[in-house]
DNA sequence: AATGAAATGATAGCATT
DNA sequence: AATGCTATCATTTCATT
C-alpha cells in the first residue's frame, strides 16, 4: 500500500467505474500495471467492490428514523439471536453495537411514516431479547457514507 | 419506474461494475435498451454514481465511534454555522439531524482511539454552537450502508 | 514492477421494426 | 420502446525491459 494505491483507492471512491484507462492516467501510471494493482487491492480485500449509489427520495423512500435499543440481561446466545433476526429486516440500513447504553443504534429506511409504523409494532418490537426500544425520526441527512478518509 | 428498472437498480446496487451486456442478460433485455434505461436512471437523478466499497480495517481505520450532538438555542445561522463546519471533517462519515435530543447523531472513524481522542478535543469540541457533546464507542459494525431496500 | 502490443470483449450511436 | 449492427474504445493477457 504506497501512495499510487491510496490514489487509486480514492479515484475509485469517487467513481466506482472509471475505466482503467482513466484511471491509469489520473494516477500517473500506464495501464497494464494500473491493472495489476485494482486487481492486487480486491484480492487483498481493500477493495470490497463497487456499488451504485440511489436517492431513497427517488424511489419514494422518504422516512427514516434512528432506532435505539437496550437488550436484556442475556448471554451470547442472546446477542446472536438479537443480531440474527435484525439482519432478515431489509429496512435497517446500518446497526452498530456499542460499548453501553443502548446497546445498538439501527438506521431505518421507510416509504413513510405508516410503513414505518408497521415495521416497528410487526418487526422491531418483536426482535429477540430486547428490554427497551426508543426511536426518533431523522430531519435531514447531512453527510451521508462518506469516503473514507485517506 | 417500472419492474425492469427496479431490476437494473438492484442489480448495479450489488455490483456497481457489471457490464451494461451481463447487465442485459440479467435484466432480460438487449444490450441498446438496458443501456438506454441505465442513462436515464443516471440522468433522472435515481442513479446518483457509483463508487467502491473500502474495508476500513484493511486501511488501519479501526476505531469508530457514535457522538451525539446538543445544541444551544439559537436561529436558522447556528444550525447553518454548526452543519457547515462539520462538513469539513472529514473523520465524520455521516451525520444526521434528527427531531428533538439529541439533535445531532454522528459517526466517527478514526485510526485509533488517540487520533479520536485528537479530533474530539480539536475539532468536534469546538464546533459551533454546540451545547452537549457525547460519545460512544462503536464495538461491532453489524450492518454496514445496506443495500436499499426496492 | 512497469511498459507496449495485440486479441478479446464492452460501449454507444444509428438505422430498423 | 426494443432490437441488431457496427465503429470505437476498454480490458486483459503476454512478451519485453
Amino acid at each position: 500500500m504506497d501512495r499510487t494505491d491510496r490514489k487509486i483507492l480514492a479515484e475509485l471512491q469517487k467513481d466506482g467505474r472509471l475505466s482503467v484507462t482513466e484511471l491509469a492516467e489520473r494516477v500517473g501510471l500506464s495501464l497494464s500495471p494500473c491493472h495489476r494493482r485494482v486487481r492486487a487491492l480486491e484480492e487483498s480485500g481493500v477493495l470490497l467492490g463497487y456499488r451504485a449509489q440511489l436517492n431513497p427520495g427517488a424511489l419514494g423512500l422518504n422516512f427514516s428514523a434512528m432506532v435505539f435499543v437496550t437488550l436484556r440481561e442475556g448471554d451470547r446466545r442472546a446477542v446472536e439471536a438479537f443480531e440474527t433476526a435484525l439482519i432478515d429486516i431489509p429496512q435497517v440500513v446500518d446497526a452498530q453495537r456499542l460499548f453501553g447504553e443502548p446497546d445498538y443504534l439501527l438506521q431505518v429506511i421507510t416509504q413513510d411514516l405508516s410503513a414505518f409504523q408497521r415495521l416497528y409494532d410487526e418487526s422491531l418490537s418483536t426482535l429477540p431479547n430486547v428490554q427497551r426500544l426508543t426511536s426518533t425520526l431523522v430531519m435531514k441527512q447531512v453527510i451521508q457514507n462518506r469516503l473514507l478518509p485517506l
